[in-house]
DNA sequence: AATAATTTTAAACGATTGTTTAAAATTAGG
DNA sequence: CCTAATTTTAAACAATCGTTTAAAATTATT
């Protein structure tokens, strides 16, 4: 096997990662990945113990360590108008690049107990907000409007992701191509600061 | 059967959509939901023929039937900024009652060539679009800023519709009972349309 | 009351699911 | 080169999937 050749293991994680950000865990079978890595079943379960063990490393691995360290720059050491503009900058590139996390994350979270929650919270150890602190700053300083700090910061993260969730919806009602989507996403790099921005620092 | 009593027929379309919007299409089995509409699973096909159909007259409903009337409250005969509060609070209302709508729905359609895009265009006829007409208008009189209609339209329904669809995960990282959530929800009735119109107004 | 139409039931169908087995092929180590 | 460990293969496992069948029970019609 040659160098630039991928181990069997990677192939198949990369399939199932694929696939499972595509159909889900529900609709994935095992059969698909294994075609999909060019492999047969008895060795996705070989190097992998069962689909639902696979299915958590890779959602381990697209949360944990792809979305969440973008989503981190909220608790950078920037000023507030750099941070949110290098926020939303880097989480429209993320999701360029890979279009179907959010949905995938999120839709596998559907149901109080389902099989991710205990791991988010594995993951997600309550980690301190500097991005609250330094709108409560901010606000106390005079320089922007005193506002809910939760309210701010849902807005700020749907205004970035959901166009992503509904991709296809959008792409349908506005006839557009992928290009032209990703143009548009392009330009709410600007587009969201300014709302956010301009809210903060009127009235 | 006393008059209270619901048709099986009924029994087993609410029983789907309990399912079908808590699980997705493929996580669900027909004898999910003739288990939960205390029938067998025979009766599901007697009434609808497959669990494909029964699942488009579920889809058809949620959205055309559910979400479709609330979304066209941006084509109402109404000035911008009563429009933009009405829109926000119907919307918020309807997602308090239906809060797995979205996640159905836009779940359902990853795969450009999913079952439903071609129910969308069916459903989807070319609509006029008033709030795009009332933005181009009013900015032309100089009352708001001039601005990309698309990306105002975005951020209205992503900072609405977005929190619903990543309520587990707020509920979680902001450890939120349900209540405390809707109320949270609530809360946005007044900060949405306050970002949207106070960006609009500005600069 | 007798008959026809409708609704419900229990059982089974073949297909597909995730997983396992055991043998074959390949690679690694002495 | 031989042996041991690892990787790959083909086949099968029981369980569950969506769907169908045919008979039983119920309701409606005359």
């Amino acid at each position: 096997m040659s160098k630039t050749d991928q181990s069997t293991e990677e192939k198949i994680k990369d399939a199932a990662k694929k696939i499972f950000l595509e159909k889900g865990f529900g609709s994935t079978t095992t059969r698909d990945i294994a075609e999909c890595a060019d492999t047969n079943i008895a060795l996705v379960n070989y190097y992998f113990r069962s689909k639902e063990r696979l299915f958590q490393e890779v959602f381990k691995e697209s949360f944990g360590e792809t979305f969440l360290p973008v989503a981190r720059i909220l608790n950078d050491d920037l000023p507030l108008e750099a941070k949110i503009y290098k926020f939303v900058d880097h989480m429209t590139e993320l999701l360029k690049r890979d279009p179907l996390l959010p949905m995938f994350v999120l839709s596998e979270m559907r149901g109080e107990h389902s099989k991710v929650c205990d791991m988010m919270t594995a993951i997600h150890q309550q980690e301190v907000n500097r991005f609250q602190q330094q709108l409560e700053e901010e606000a106390a300083k005079g320089n922007i409007r005193k506002t809910d700090f939760s309210q701010v910061e849902i807005s700020l993260m749907s205004m970035v992701i959901f166009p992503f969730i509904s991709m296809n919806m959008l792409k349908m009602k506005k006839n557009l191509t992928t290009e032209e989507f990703y143009q548009l996403m392009d330009e709410r790099k600007k587009a969201i600061p300014e709302m956010i921005l301009t809210y903060l620092r009127h009235k």
